[in-house]
RNA sequence: GGUCCCAUCGUCUAGUUAGGCCUAGGACACCGGGUUUUCAACCCGGCAACAGGGGUUCAAAUCCCCUUGGGACUACCA
């Protein structure tokens, strides 16, 4: 049976790279009729945030990705957090230690930075010299009680190490390339070279496909596995995700835009930003400056008041932009991988029918919103009325819409009317007028001035008023049917009479079709914005 | 700097493993036109690539070498 794990480091929300990952690995399992397993790294105490692991869970929940052991879920293989697996990993490294495999070290980190440089001064390779004694338990002891740092570092084994790769195929590194790394922390964690290898064992996990990053680990880590005397799983090392400008496509870009964005300006009030983000004047110079990074609802909180649109890198990102869970596993199904027939949009059931591990693309591929925005818009017409109401009550929810006021029968109508759009995100922005109270409408002066105050968009307002209040049969037929004839009396297109209708009751001139939206608003409201509207501009 | 990986239209890619079926196919973007009550959507048409240089071969996008370019890693992060 194939058994695959997805097993991100819990430092903040899912971001796409991650997405794709927890994709490819649930795709094979799914396919198979095997398991997907969700662990938590959370090895590094400093890094991980406590809200951080719920956050992916959720991420992955809203992609459709279930797991069949993990968190929420549980199953024979648990815990499945690191940290909650320590004294397991304590005792491989025991065995490692008894069996000489592995010894202990007490450098600090200032003394392994001078090394390093040393090495770089010389253009070679930096390792760690192997001491030709290992450290005894005294020596343990006494390096404790001096205050020194104590790590255990896995001794490679020497000799070439070559590793067979689905997607590289066979790689080979020179003896001497790999040195002894940490498998155990000064803390007493073990470091995710170690926690991977046995977690992987110990869970049974059949299949690891992972981000390119990891290629040079594997030699590592399959020593590793020697060593304890454990399986080799298959390995899949996936093309990188790369964005515009150049480079993985990675989370620190969103801070890294606002940073820009704000040198970019000069003079900034840097107290009112502080207060916006809700961090000290302190923590937003020693950001600008880039020295330091505030949380993500701080970066998002400035980019927003500032007006600073932040390149979409996490799930969520997405979500708040529109974009159905259906096109995100799509599309990222398809970043490095592809059919063989140039089928591309496709629903889940049909990937999995055709996914196919050994197609997966050797060479970077670039994140294209663009063409993300087509496979959006094919996906809301596909995806079906049902699914789609359900996905735009999660969106207005999320974002906190007015529009999330209205019961399904509205929002229904609403999804209809709007029938063709791109986003989720673009249906709210039409639509939202409707929720508005008639003299709360915020009138955008340029379309005031292009339909009202030209061509006597007024005049033509009032008499669209004059008969539309005539109508005692209130429909979306008779409505056009109106506005058809006046037109056609004033011989003028219908944009002439419909435009300064649009605006009236919406403020701008994007509006569902003008004869849905009078119907939706219904014609008390609409004739009170029409009065509004005519009173507030003649003069 | 060191180690490793990669290289087809602007972008995602098919074709490369088994060289001829490739005057290189699809999708997105772009450009032109159509439809049209706004924004979208939709329809038709068009532009556009084998990074460069050497080999091997009757034949190379496909195999080999070099150059160039891009990327990953280089932590007591994962």
């Amino acid at each position: 049976m194939i058994v695959t794990r997805f097993a991100p480091s819990p430092t903040g929300y899912l971001h796409i790279g991650g997405a794709r990952t927890a994709l490819f690995n649930w795709l094979l399992a799914r396919q198979s009729g095997g398991k997907f397993i969700l662990r938590i790294e959370d090895t590094d105490v400093k890094r991980n945030t406590p809200t951080a692991a719920q956050q992916v869970v959720d991420d992955l929940k809203w992609l459709g990705l279930n797991w069949d052991e993990g968190p929420e879920v549980d199953g024979p293989n648990g815990p499945y957090h690191q940290s909650e697996r320590r004294d397991i990993y304590d005792k491989y490294i025991g065995q490692l230690l008894d069996e000489g495999n592995a010894y202990h070290c007490f450098e600090t980190p200032e003394e392994l930075a001078l090394i390093r440089e040393e090495a770089a001064k010389q253009k070679k390779t930096y390792n760690y010299t192997r001491p030709e004694v290992f450290p005894t338990a005294d020596d343990v002891e006494n390096a404790r009680l001096q205050g020194r740092p104590v790590v255990v570092r896995f001794a490679v084994p020497d000799g070439d190490i070559v590793i067979n790769d689905v997607v590289r195929g066979e790689v080979t590194f020179r003896a001497g390339e790999i040195g002894d790394f940490i498998i155990q922390k000064s803390d007493g964690f073990p470091t995710y070279h170690m926690a991977v290898v046995i977690d992987d064992e110990l869970m049974g996990v059949t299949h690891v496909i992972r981000g390119q990053e990891h290629l040079m680990n594997t030699p590592g880590h399959q020593a590793l596995q020697d060593a304890l005397g454990f399986r080799r799983p298959v390995y899949a090392h996936m093309s990188v995700t790369v964005s515009e400008g150049g480079g993985k496509l990675s989370k620190r870009e969103r801070p890294k835009t606002l940073r820009m964005s704000i040198k970019g300006r000069g003079q900034v009030d840097t107290q009112k930003l502080a207060d916006v983000g809700g961090i000290t004047v302190e923590e937003f110079e020693s950001f600008t400056k880039g020295q330091s990074v505030p949380d993500m609802p701080a970066i998002d909180a400035i980019a927003k008041h500032l007006g600073v649109k932040l390149p979409e890198i996490n799930v969520v990102d997405f979500a708040s932009g529109g974009y159905l869970p259906e096109t995100m596993v799509n599309f990222m199904g398809l970043l490095g991988w592809s059919t063989s027939d140039d089928r591309e949009i496709m629903a889940l059931e049909e990937q999995l029918e055709c996914f196919d591990l050994t197609r997966l693309a050797k060479s970077n591929s670039l994140f294209d919103r663009k063409k993300l925005m087509a496979f959006n818009t094919e996906h809301m017409r596909m995806v079906g009325s049902e699914k789609l109401l359900e996905h735009f009550k999660r969106y207005i929810e999320l974002k906190k819409s007015p529009v999330a006021s209205g019961d399904d029968e509205i929002l229904n109508r609403i999804l209809l009317a709007c029938a063709g759009a791109r986003t989720l995100a673009e249906i709210e922005a039409k639509t939202r007028f409707l929720f508005f109270a008639d003299d709360a409408i915020e009138y955008d002066e340029k379309a005031v001035n292009k339909v009202l105050m030209k061509n006597d968009g007024l005049g033509v307002l009032a008499e669209v008023r004059k008969r539309l209040a005539a109508l005692d049969d209130v429909t979306a037929e008779a409505i056009e049917n109106i506005l058809r004839t006046l037109a056609e009396e004033l011989s003028v297109g219908l944009g002439k009479v419909a435009q300064p209708l649009r605006v009236a009751i919406c403020g701008n001139t994007i509006s569902p079709p003008i004869f849905d939206s009078v119907d939706m608003l219904g014609m008390n409201n609409t004739l009170k914005r029409i009065d509004i509207t005519l009173e507030k501009f003649s003069k």
